[in-house]
DNA sequence: CTGAAAGCGCTTACAG
DNA sequence: CTGAAAGCGCTTACAG
């Protein structure tokens, strides 16, 4: 490719000039600033790269670091993040770390060595955190609450709310014995939605009852057994997610049990999936696209200190579907 | 973060030295190097990339342009491509071209400028081939034959084949009336297991039947209403592919078919939804992840010249579960 | 307004 | 074996 030295000898100019132009950071006279836009009109000039990262610090990169591109929730999330940095001319890094606390940290410090200008950060080490913060770069963590590091912003979902609703609506719907599948103790999300559904139950004077799970599809397959096990007779469910209610609803299929009729079933994230399989999932509904959106604004403040530091709690609601029977009355909110 | 001038500072050597040691590029006396070695011990110094990029004209970046990361079978390429390439020590940069040929033009000379060193493209346009082509940058396409420009490398599964062994599954299960989905006609992949399909239909002596569709789930809901008023003796469906056949299973319930009574159902890819759904899909395996990582071996071959051109198609195979009658006899290999 | 110079942080001929 | 110098391709003080 071309340079802007060369640019700059065919439009009979110096390369600082070019370089002027090209990013309109100082007047130029008019003659020149046309010959040299003619110049690179002609020969297509763009500048490297590269060569900016170096000079500026600034590569116009995002990193983004997630445990797992595969599952949906992190991967909508992602193609958020993308369209939005794109739009603001930030290029984005993936890595998929695995939960891998090695490949993680590895990551970041390639990032920085890249003049990479920020992280996204949707995975759930301290220990990045701390690596983070001692390498002095922009970070947004997504999915959870981050209150020892000060200056981290974090975005997230009203996971109380969340708790609170799901449980609600199967109350609504008759459900006298509602199991709680409870996400790892580890994270905020897990924690604040099972606070909403203990607070729901006390509201209904319904005794709690609920069951530990993680968030993965796996881990739903075993929860569900359980649930059968030692709830035999429980006729409502609200899955730690979205994958997790698949395999809870696979599992009551296999156990003979009916869906909505004999079990009701509540999601948690909205995953384009919910709406693909049949029977479609009742859910309640994160705004992936709009919290990966705001992920990358509040990173691009953060990285031009244009803002003060904003954390973000997005509103959940409830999606009623077919895994519920509210959805067979007249009230039926599918949309 | 430190640079290489401080720790030669600190080692009583030039910057050369450290560079020499650091990248045992060449020899360098013990007593030195201890001291340098030391030295990037202590503090920990890691070279800046964006300064190694600019030099080496290589920032050892891979990029990957998909049309939408969204879409499972991607989204686990992704994986696959991404984790090869860390094993190697490539960074990825995502792109996420929603079929916008101006955003994907854009990031393939984005890559350029930054000294990427290689793309991987998962998309479909011939303008992006001549700019590939025009930049000199190394690439491999997937999942599309390339026959127009002889010296990209190109990866797929045997969709012949597939096109073959799907219909024949159901016409071993007994299917009278198979319909075949076909996808796009400019893709590689949609006309060859149409050919398949055809070859297999001949060979049974058996009319072949087919409608139009596309490969998102959306189509297969189109296109599935329309095989119902077209074909409504229909009692086998090759899918176009998983989601697809999603679409199509949702379709027949709604209709009060069932599967795989009244009628059999095949999707393509074996995504890992397909198991996850329930009824689980019977498909034809595509080895998405051996294909993600042969992708970035051969690309970076090409990076080294270290291979000639090789082109790679997998071997698919049938899986069987749920939406097929095999499954509920003894011969089923369901894993 | 504009060019020459210095510099971003490395790496690699080039001498010695 | 090793350092000083030049260079990767830009950008921005600094003079004028």
């Amino acid at each position: 490719m071309i340079s802007i030295r060369e640019v700059a000898k065919m439009a009979g100019v110096s390369p600082a000039t070019v370089s002027r132009v090209m990013n309109g950071t100082a007047k130029v006279n008019a003659e020149k600033r046309n010959r040299v836009l003619r110049v690179i009109e002609e020969t297509g000039f763009k500048p490297n790269e590269a060569a900016r990262a170096l000079y500026r610090r600034s590569a116009r990169i995002i990193g983004i670091i997630v445990p797992n591109i595969d599952n949906p929730f992190f991967n909508e999330m992602a193609k958020a993040i993308e369209e939005e940095a794109y739009q603001n001319d930030y290029r984005l890094t993936l890595c998929n770390s695995d939960n891998d606390a090695k490949k993680e940290l590895h990551n970041i410090e390639l990032l920085k060595r890249m003049n990479a200008d920020g992280i996204i950060l949707l995975t759930n080490e301290e220990q990045l955190f701390h690596k983070v913060k001692e390498l002095r770069i922009p970070v947004v963590v997504m999915d959870r609450e981050v209150t020892d590091f000060q200056d981290f912003i974090y975005i997230e979902a009203d996971h109380y709310e969340g708790g609170r609703i799901s449980a609600q609506l199967l109350f609504e719907q008759g459900c006298k014995k509602v199991v709680h599948m409870r996400g790892p103790g580890n994270l905020s999300s897990s924690r604040k939605r099972f606070d909403g559904y203990l607070d729901i139950c006390q509201k209904y004077h319904i005794t709690p009852h609920y069951i530990d799970c993680g968030y993965h599809y796996e881990d739903g397959l075993q929860a569900a057994t359980q649930i059968l096990e030692k709830f035999p007779d429980a006729d409502g469910i609200v899955a730690s997610n979205d994958m997790v209610a698949l395999a809870v609803y696979k599992t009551l299929v296999q156990n003979e049990k009916q869906v909505p009729k004999d079990i009701q079933l509540v999601g948690f994230d909205n995953i384009r999936l919910s709406e693909i399989v049949t029977p479609e999932l009742t859910t309640v509904e994160q705004p992936i696209d709009a919290m990966g959106r705001q992920a990358v604004r509040s990173l691009i403040n953060r990285i031009n200190r244009t803002e003060t530091k904003t954390n973000h709690t997005f509103p959940v609601r409830i999606i009623e579907r077919e895994t519920t029977k509210s959805c067979s009355e007249s009230h039926c909110s599918n949309r």
